[in-house]
DNA sequence: CGGGGTTCCTGGCCGC
DNA sequence: TGCGGCCAGGAACCCC
């Protein structure tokens, strides 16, 4: 599933290739999580960012005031640049850009989201609106994030799902965050000490994965449809019941939240 | 207003 | 071999 370090890489591919190029056509799957694509036709994109899982197109020249296209890639999305989009159930949305190539936006189980907004204006995407800051923001340090952890009583796991203590992490990196850290994801209270370790573990273990281009389990791909090689690094994520990579101990899993989260009973005690 | 529950989706996998 | 049933899970949405 697509977090921070697969958004990243998603985003440095398209940079270059869509940044000042027109779109000058589109279209999309009628569900009204796809449908806003069309809206984007006419304008220039004038540059490619990112906030924790959201990509951000700025669109210029529309018109009237400036816009932003807002894409989620939910679980099992991935944009594509082509030169000419072949037969595909799984497009939700294409658009055709003014060089003659086709942006195109897959996503199987349909868990991606697409709207076209004012620029800045995320009123209508609260989990943005309300987003934490970035994992890699040198304004974050451990006692800001100590604070905004503490912020929550709910579990540490499912406060980091929330995005609101930080931007950009999912259940993969979460789990390998929080084992780094020695720390149970059902813990409600996390100290100062912990929470440094916790913002040490968070930014290495998103670091390392977007050195490795992410991390494909079955769906992610690069925008030219290759795989990320992360996946052969995970020590805890999607590995119960091998042995801990520090202790030995076999790692558990249980649903916490109805959410699978998997830790080592030995080294994230409770 | 924070938090909890529900819903959206379909391929892959398991067991018989 | 075929197929019913179950699972994965981010974030919007609804409700208290």
């Amino acid at each position: 599933m697509p977090e921070l370090p697969e958004v990243e890489t998603v985003r440095r591919q398209l940079e270059p290739l869509l940044t000042e190029r027109r779109i000058v056509d589109a279209e999309a799957h009628p569900s009204p999580k796809f449908a806003p694509a069309v809206r984007a036709v006419a304008h220039r994109v004038g540059g490619v960012r990112r906030r924790g899982k959201y990509l951000l197109f700025d669109l210029l020249d529309g018109g009237d005031t400036p816009r932003e296209l807002v894409v989620h890639l939910g679980m099992t999305g991935g944009l594509h640049v082509v030169d000419a989009p072949s037969p595909d159930p799984y497009r939700r949305a294409r658009w055709e850009l003014d060089d003659g190539r086709h942006l195109v936006f897959r996503d199987v189980r349909r868990f991606g989201r697409i709207a076209v907004v004012p620029a800045g204006d995320h009123r209508s995407l609260p989990t943005l609106h309300d987003l934490g800051p970035e994992p890699f923001d040198p304004v974050l340090d451990a006692g800001g994030f100590h604070t905004r952890l503490a912020g929550s009583r709910r579990r540490v796991k499912t406060h980091l799902l929330s995005q609101r203590p930080i931007a950009g992490v999912g259940n993969i990196y979460a789990d390998e965050a929080l084992w780094r850290a020695g720390i149970h994801p059902g813990a409600r209270r996390v100290g100062p000490e912990r929470a440094n370790l916790l913002l040490t573990a968070l930014r290495d273990v998103l670091r390392e994965a977007l050195d490795h281009d992410g991390t494909t389990l079955r769906d992610y791909r690069t925008v030219d449809g290759g795989t990320g090689s992360n996946q052969f690094r995970l020590e805890c994520y999607g590995r119960a019941g091998s042995p801990c990579a520090r202790c030995r101990t076999p790692l558990t899993s249980r649903l916490l939240d109805q959410r699978t989260a998997t830790w080592c009973p030995s080294c994230q005690a409770r």
